[in-house]
DNA sequence: CTAATTAAGTGGGATAGAGTGGGAAAAGAA
DNA sequence: TTCTTTTCCCACTCTATCCCACTTAATTAG
């Protein structure tokens, strides 16, 4: 379970480390994969095992599960997390997610998210102008 | 299991160098085949024998068997991966997946996809353009 | 409290390997 | 033979990877 937020900076090299508090639930490597909203969603491996047995269960003869399976796993990327803790972001993903320097790390339940700094910033706002929504959120689940 | 996307050039010899993290998982050679939506499909060896068998295990009475029998067993051809890590792509499979100079490499599971670039593009666009769809698929493997 | 030590985050250089193109030898086809 | 196709080899470029070093912050020792 990853919590919390940081921000580090991506070199030219697009080599990012990773916050070390992740860096203790990960093994040698992770798996990289579109988000929704233009984010990239970081699995630990064995996490993303889980989702691709449950995709590899979808029927062969469905023509969406054939798109879903080859959007899903295409788009998806095995790295490996160097001697200093650094990953590479592949290019396809860095394009996607329109990462330049300032990139944020967000712990979301078991996986993490990796944003632009600026969209991250955006995104933020957005949501917390939606504060009556949020609230109502709160009080459902029972934190307030 | 093969994950990820790239893309790669076919020269005029019909030869494409076969992604590096995928050569890892593959032997000295390779089956290519026809695909269902005008891609070929690579298989690994032995991840063909096991293919080949459940076809023929298959009803031989049944005419939608002999016609998946004649259509993914007919066209397909065992190739070696050459010193330099590329196969050379039967010109009727090449013909038949359209392919040209830029090659896409796709993961899915036990197989690997070669597509054309132009069609590949097509196809993910009508892929992403099922948003609910998508996003209900997300959900249910646990994705998000 | 200050000095020494460790770890985290960042940057750069060097090397090995991936991706690509082309030429020449070898093998078939006309 | 002659022409084409395949196979093998070499070479060039670019990038990933490895290694080392510097900085800053946090931790420990004296």
């Amino acid at each position: 379970m990853f919590i919390g937020e940081y921000t580090h900076t991506m070199d030219a090299k697009r080599r990012v480390s990773l916050p070390s508090p992740f860096r203790e639930e990960l093994d040698e490597s992770v798996v990289l994969t579109r988000g929704l909203d233009s984010c990239i969603f970081l699995f630990p491996e064995a996490a993303w095992q889980n989702i691709a047995d449950e995709l590899a269960g979808l029927s062969f003869g469905d023509a969406d599960a054939r798109g879903l399976n080859r959007f899903l796993l295409s788009r998806a990327r095995k790295v490996t997390i160097d001697k200093s803790g650094r990953i590479l972001v592949p290019d396809l993903l860095a394009e996607f997610a329109d990462l330049d320097k300032e990139v944020v790390f967000a712990g979301v339940h078991s996986r993490i998210e990796l944003w632009g700094a600026d969209q991250w910033k955006r995104y933020s706002e957005e949501v917390e102008s939606q504060a009556d929504l949020l609230a109502q959120t709160l009080g459902d689940i029972g934190m307030i």
